[in-house]
DNA sequence: GCCAACGTTGGC
DNA sequence: GCCAACGTTGGC
């Protein structure tokens, strides 16, 4: 099980829109970077995952999970891009704001602080606990504190 | 809305 | 293969 976290602006496609797929799911298209492709290449069934909205909120509000492996991206005629379905599992009792990422010590070396602009990137097990429970999450169970 | 950071493109 | 120009991301 390998964790990790998707951006997006809530305007362009919100938490709210992915619930609202339910466990259908939905693909994470339009991504055009390699290190995000290369990260959603390396992603298996059942990883879990943050969904951060950028730009608006600041904050990580829900869990996803990985509910379908890298597959050409069907919004664009170009094999070099990829990408996975994510579904929402459920939300983060409150929200994990990036600056209280940034304030924790044990955060300090999290992709979000240190690679600003990476759309999709890695967490580290450690990483998760602590956002989890900085959210009133339990970690391994993702059931509330 | 600004601008810093950084990834990509393309000329040489 | 270098690097300048350019475009995009995303925090502020």
């Amino acid at each position: 099980m390998q964790y990790w976290l998707f951006k997006s602006e809530p305007f362009k496609w919100s938490w709210d829109q992915q619930k609202a797929k339910g466990d259908a799911g939905e693909e994470w298209d339009g991504i055009r970077n390699y290190q995000a492709r290369n990260n959603m290449r390396l992603m298996e069934l059942g990883d879990k995952a943050f969904f951060y909205h950028s730009n608006e909120g600041l904050e990580v509000v829900g869990i996803a999970e990985i509910c379908a492996l890298s597959h050409p991206d069907t919004t664009i005629e170009d094999d070099r891009w990829d990408c996975v379905d994510i579904k929402a599992v459920c939300d983060m009792p409150k929200f994990v704001t990036l600056k209280d990422v940034k304030a924790s010590q044990a955060l300090s070396d999290m992709a979000l602080v240190t690679s600003m602009r990476l759309s999709v990137q890695p967490v580290k097990p450690d990483e998760w606990i602590e956002v989890c429970r900085m959210g009133g999450l339990n970690g391994n169970t993702l059931k509330p504190l």
